[in-house]
RNA sequence: CGCGGGGUAGAGCAGCUUGGUAGCUCGUCGGGCUCAUAACCCGGAGGUCAUGAGGUUCAAAUCCCAUCCCCGCAA
């Protein structure tokens, strides 16, 4: 089948790199186009671009492709099928209803739950335990289209955002050759979503950062990690200053100390108490410092027992 | 010209305002104490103070100028 991919982060870009790899007949990819990145605004190509090009794949980086403008690159095209994962941008009806087998997603959570931008982020926030990726025939609604079949991934409290990412690339990957498969050989099954049990999950926001310890031991480990290493949970010191938590353990010990006070500093972590019990940070990065091992950031005497962690406030 | 922080020993920092002796915590090496230790004690090594045979000065990590690089915010 004449492929076209449509996708944007590295989550996408695995995902090419294994259709592309396993013999598929990629026609073209369309990505965002190049956003300006950093301080110094430089054009930055997209993930899926890099690799695209790298392939020898023809690439599109259409601003719109709203009121038909697409139409005419789309026919030029002519693709069976197109294979969306995290393209970032709604696909217009012309779009969807073009190509002979439609068009499939791969969704980072086992819809309907997750539904939304930040699936994978989402599923850590919640304490979920176990998620996966969806390929999913696309409709027109957010995430709301037909399920063709689930790859789960578990989830430990090893994984932070980073791991849990990567694996679900992988995930995403197998469940997209599946579905490709199981559509050429008119065996894709076509499941629809019980709209009931939907869950939104919310692109992550400057307020979704802002680290609360007035909360269950647990709630704070997975909002840590859930954000980690990108954007990292934020609290706020005494000084004023932000300092982003970026790792962090669990531990057993008890406290009654206000939440956010710092308990101890030995032993290379910061032990914070929360609302039921005591989380040991183990990686931090201060305003305007590259981050480091939580040993580190004592040892330059950026933080002493005593002093009390904030919740940020963002609008 | 978006706003801001920074570059000093392997790591993280202080010192700069008010120029004049290279400092702190950790790590590392050696020794000691201990049943033992990531604990404690003693001692040592390790630094072109980002770059510029720049400027000012009797004297620059410190003041001035230029350049490079890193990072936070915003986007």
């Amino acid at each position: 089948m004449k492929v076209l991919f449509m996708g944007t982060p590295d989550f996408a870009k695995t995902i090419l790199e294994a259709l592309h790899e396993n013999g598929h007949e990629i026609a073209a990819v369309v990505t965002q186009p190049d956003k300006p990145k950093g301080r110094k605004k430089i054009l930055t190509p997209p993930p899926v671009k890099e690799y695209a090009i790298e392939a020898g794949i023809p690439v599109y980086q259409p601003e719109t492709m709203k009121n038909g403008a697409f139409a005419d690159t789309l026919a030029a095209i002519d693709p069976e099928i197109i294979v969306v994962a995290a393209y970032g941008k709604i696909l217009p009806s012309y779009i969807l209803d073009y190509p002979k087998y439609g068009c499939i997603n791969a969704h980072g959570s086992l819809l309907p739950r997750h539904r939304g931008a930040a699936p994978i982020q989402r599923a850590i926030l919640m304490g979920d335990t176990l998620t996966g990726v969806t390929a999913m025939y696309m409709a027109e609604g957010l995430d709301t289209g037909d399920m063709i079949l689930k790859v789960e991934v578990p989830i430990t409290d090893d994984d932070n955002f980073e791991t849990l990412h990567d694996k679900m690339a992988e995930a995403g990957s197998r469940a997209m050759l599946d579905a490709l498969l199981a559509i050429e050989n008119g065996t894709a099954a076509r499941t629809p979503q019980d709209d009931s049990l939907s869950t939104y999950a919310a692109k992550i926001e400057n307020k979704d950062c802002a680290l609360s310890f007035d909360a269950p031991l647990r709630d704070v480990f997975n909002h840590i990690r859930g954000l980690s290493p990108i954007p990292g949970a934020v609290a706020l010191m005494p000084s004023g200053r932000t300092l982003k938590i970026l790792a962090a353990r669990m531990t057993n010990e008890k406290t009654d100390k206000t939440p956010g006070t710092v308990l101890s500093t030995t032993g290379g972590k910061i032990a914070v108490a929360t609302k039921d019990g005591v989380i040991a940070i183990t990686e931090v990065q201060p305003e305007g410092k590259g981050k480091m091992p939580a040993a580190a950031f004592l040892n330059g005497r950026g933080i002493a027992e005593g002093d009390v962690l904030t919740q940020p406030q963002y609008e």
